[in-house]
Formats: C-alpha cells, sequence, structure tokens
DNA sequence: TTGAATTATGACTTTAAAGTCATTATAATT
DNA sequence: AATTATAATGACTTTAAAGTCATAATTCAA
C-alpha cells in the first residue's frame, strides 16, 4: 500500500475496499490493521474506536456522492430537467462504487452497526438529500408543474428509494455488466414512473 | 406467561415481543429466555441456533403478511384496484404491527443478522411478493390499462420499497399517533404516486 | 408407584472480536 | 551525536454473547 497518503485516509480506504470485499458484518479491526498493512494499534491512533470508523467511511461516501450529484443537478434550470439529472447522476455514481454500494444495499447497514449517536448524524445526512430533492419538487409545484397535494420531503424520501430499489433490483437479479446503455434506460425508467406513474 | 401455548411458539412470540422493545441488534438469547420465562438451554432444544430462531421469527411474520395481502387483494376484480387494495392492507398492517416493523425497518435488518442461506431464503421470500404485485402489474399491461413499457418484477420491487419507505417517513418524523384517517390518506398518497406519478 | 423416557435447567465453556499499553522504532531538535 | 518527542507495534486483557451438558424435574407407561 502506497506510503505517501497519510494513514488516516489510508485506513479509511482500506476499510472500504475491505467492505467492498467481505462486506460490513465480517469487518474486524484486525483485517482493518491487516489491509493497511499496519498493526491494529495504530487504527486506534487515529480512530477512537470501530463505531468512529465506520461512521467516518460513511460519512466520506455519502458526502462524496452529495457534492457530486448537487453539483450537475445545479446546472439546470427546469424542475424536471434537475429531477432528470439527479435520477442519471445517482444511478451513475452508485454504478461507478458499485462494489461498495452491493455491500450497503445488501447488507441493508446503514445504521445496524453504528450507535445510536452515529445513527442520528447518518439519518441527518440523508435527510439534507431528501430535503435538497424536496425543495425541487417544491418550486415544481409553485411553478405548477408539479401535483399540488405532493409533500415535497416525502417524494425526496420516495425517488432516493426508488434509485435504491432500482440498484437492488439489479444487483440481486445479477445484470451481467452494467453498461452506459443500462445506466440511461434505468435512469429513463425511474424518471418516467416518477413523473408519470404506470398508467397507460 | 400463559403455559397453554406450545413452548415453540412462546419462544418466537417472546423473541417478537423483545424485537419490539430492544431491537435485532439488541436482541440476546439469554434475554430471549428470560421474556420467556425459561432456561437458556430449553430455547436450544426448539432452535438449533440463533440464526434459525430469527429466520423464523421473520418467517412467520412475512407469511402472516403475505396472506392477508393476498386474501384481500383476491376479492377484487380490476387491476388498479387490486393494487389500490394492496397498498391499504400492507399500510394498515404495517400499522397494526407497528412496532415489530419500526424495528425491521429502522434497524435495517432484513439480512444482516442472518447466516448467507437464510438470506437466500428470505430474498425468495420477498419475490414472492414483488411477483404477486408483478402479476398484476402484467395483467394491467395487458388489458392496456398500464404504460407496455414496464418491467412488472421491478415495478413489484418499486411498490414494496414505496410502502417501505412511507413507513419509515413516519417513524422518523415520528407521527404522533397512527390514525385511520392517516392510513387512507398514505395508501391514497402512494396509489396516486404510483398510477399518476407526480406531474400536474 | 416405580422406573424409564422426556423435557428443562443454569452454571460453565468456548469463541471471537474489541480495545489496551509496555515496549520499540523513527523523526525532530539541540 | 545525544536527547527528547512522536508514532507504531502486537501480545495481551477484557468483554460479551453463543452454545453445551451433567444434573434435576416432570411426565408417561406398565
Amino acid at each position: 500500500m502506497a506510503e505517501n497518503i497519510d494513514k488516516y485516509e489510508l485506513i479509511l480506504l482500506s476499510s472500504r475496499k475491505l467492505i467492498e470485499e467481505i462486506g460490513f458484518s465480517a469487518l474486524t479491526m484486525d483485517k482493518v490493521a491487516q489491509k493497511a498493512g499496519i498493526a491494529k494499534g495504530t487504527v486506534y491512533l487515529y480512530f477512537k474506536d470501530k463505531n468512529e470508523l465506520l461512521e467516518k467511511v460513511l460519512e466520506q461516501g455519502f458526502e462524496r456522492m452529495f457534492e457530486r450529484i448537487k453539483s450537475k443537478v445545479n446546472t439546470q434550470k427546469g424542475h424536471v430537467e434537475k429531477l432528470r439529472v439527479l435520477i442519471a447522476e445517482n444511478i451513475n455514481h452508485i454504478y461507478e462504487n458499485r462494489y461498495f454500494f452491493k455491500t450497503i444495499f445488501l447488507d441493508e447497514v446503514n445504521v445496524v452497526f453504528l450507535k445510536k449517536k452515529s445513527q442520528e448524524s447518518f439519518n441527518l445526512r440523508r435527510k439534507r438529500y431528501t430535503d435538497f430533492i424536496g425543495e425541487i419538487i417544491k418550486s415544481g409545484i409553485e411553478s405548477d408543474e408539479f401535483r399540488h397535494d405532493l409533500n415535497p420531503t416525502k417524494v425526496g424520501y420516495m425517488l432516493v428509494s426508488l434509485i435504491k430499489t432500482n440498484a437492488i433490483y439489479n444487483f440481486l437479479n445479477n445484470k451481467p455488466e452494467f453498461t452506459e446503455e443500462m445506466i440511461k434506460s434505468d435512469s429513463e425508467e425511474i424518471f418516467n414512473l416518477l413523473i408519470y406513474g404506470i398508467r397507460h
């Protein structure tokens, strides 16, 4: 493992790789240390305990995703277009980090391995994303593009969950390899479902 | 605890109650035994190990829900009406068993605490439900009520996930108490989202 | 009403992983 | 080069919960 990155980042990176390989539930501090090529005690010099380490791994993963999506969405004007881009970018991000998300989603890990306090901060972080979507929905309602009886925040939750479920569907039915095309058609599928529903 | 129920059922029931009270992650075999008012060794006379116990608790929970929804849905003729009833009945079931589902959903437990083999059987069970929905969607497509470009099974997944997300939303924003009215409006909300989407 | 079969008990053993800390190595400072 | 400060080590300790089993209680059958 390269020596030029800071130990803190090295440990985060190794943990992330391990999670991709063996899943959240099988991750131990011994394995993290081994993966990083350092002694276990060293891990504890950089992270108070296992909970803090997991929390940081998830935090970093979330922040990267959110920043990426946000900056892309902000290049768009219309609310419908914002949503289209958001969906595509989110699916794309999941695709590019598919091994990580496969574990995250299939282990359904969000919360279980974290202490109460970390769970709360995780929920708050998720809320930032759903609220961000909620804002788009809200202006869409105001400009009469979307139905007036919608609860914007809730629609935010719903959309995030549709995107996640789409990924889970692909993981479970293990689609041979993800392709550009597949990402595009998945995005469109979710977009259409959200905007138009299923009726003919 | 009543002595007239069979020990096997007693242990299942106690486990279920415990899960409602303290969550999946904090459940131990000692606590299960204590809750049931029996010795730990006895638990192991009825269940091979902890994994088997958890598996059975989830299995029972799922079967009850599925049977209930299925029988209600089968009283309906039209596909749209079937979906309406399915959503309402599912939400209703979650409401009536809200403490159990609160743990199940917020702990995001589906899979984490189970061994690989149990995870698979759990996924298969979920698939039975999504396929059941998929069948409704399929006939709806054939009768031209629903869009032709839909993937029925996937829509099944999506609907289940919308219902689940609705519940999570309520749990997280802890709605004071669930009411008949709330269940009705939630059902309608999801129904409209699924059928018509969000656009005006 | 006894002794054989079944069921239940809970103190004990095992296991596995988190977390510690006296010791050693490396880097910085004079 | 010697001294101090900082970082790293990994064998060891602790913890917590799963799982066992010799012993005891209860039920059943003759």
